[in-house]
DNA sequence: GTTTTCACTGGGCAGAGTGTCCAGCCCTCT
DNA sequence: AGAGGGCTGGACACTCTGCCCAGTGAAAAC
């Protein structure tokens, strides 16, 4: 069995530390890191290796701003479908490079999915083309405007220590 | 001026493939991409300096999975605000380590906000915490249940070229 | 109580990559 | 014609990486 997702491996404090470490200073090597946490190089690895196996670290692929690619509107819309569609309409959203994040939910609507524009002129084009598909019954959309706290991980990893 | 956000500056065809190789393979360095991509090191050198110069490329900081943290139940809450409250609401939310991400949006909710939580039980407590706050009126919370198309944004880089 | 297992240490090694220069070239804008 | 900008290919010293090892301590298994 793979034991990546157990609950039990909760992360101890070095990892924390190293988390935290990595998070507010990419550019620094595993040497540098071991040297600012105070432990040998071979266990800042060996944790990393650790980390990432476990999944954890899912990668240190760079972050993209959509608004600095040019799409600096951001909304959300909750999509309702109809019954046996789902698989169709996946693959529909998934087609389209504007849907950033699509998430199925409880409640009224059954998908809610993060779209970009490069303006809210462009939102009516990238929606038409969202919603403009058989299996999709009704869509609910909202513009994002502020971004008050954006999206973070790190608290998790403060709570855990 | 600053000259940051201007969308002028869209990225161009090395740039995209730049941006591509180092998202499946954030391990190899700068030498090795210039190989790859069959330029000069300090090409690359220059294009990646300047894609984190303009904010293309936010950070290289690790990507934190948090269900691997031991959060692996994600919600979304739509948050209805008392007037003028805003301000305080957001610090509320910011200051509650489970809600990963808060955006004010159109439409008849003022707020959308991620929520982790350690299971469906663990999620009422984070509730509560959330939306135990002068100031919020309403909350209608979602939990997401499948996640079809996981957060991207190599999409848009694949269709600017 | 002993033995095994495991993580961490501190060290060493060769190889490779990094940051940083430079001169030369070519294209574009003025 | 000249200036500016980007790319090349090469150089330099320095640092880091990946990998190995023997030794130690502590906790888990026997």
């Amino acid at each position: 069995m793979a034991e990546v997702d157990r609950d039990e491996g909760a992360i101890d404090v070095l990892d924390a530390r190293l988390i935290l470490l990595l998070d507010e200073a990419p550019r620094i090597g595993v040497l540098e890191a071991s040297r600012r946490l105070g432990v040998a190089r071979g266990t800042v690895q060996a944790r990393l290796d650790r980390l990432r196996a476990r999944g954890v670290i899912r990668s240190m692929s760079p972050q993209l701003d959509p608004a600095a690619l040019g799409y600096p509107v951001t909304a959300f819309a909750q999509l309702e479908i109809v019954q046996g569609q789902g698989p169709a309409v996946r693959e529909h959203l998934a087609s389209v490079p504007e849907v950033l994040e699509v998430h199925t939910t409880t409640g009224t609507a059954d998908m809610l999915c993060r779209l970009v524009a490069r303006s809210n002129a462009d939102l009516q084009r990238v929606i038409d083309r969202v919603v403009g598909f058989r299996g999709i019954v009704r869509a609910a959309t909202s513009i994002a405007m502020e971004n008050p706290v954006p999206y973070r991980v790190t608290p998790l990893v403060r709570s855990a220590v």
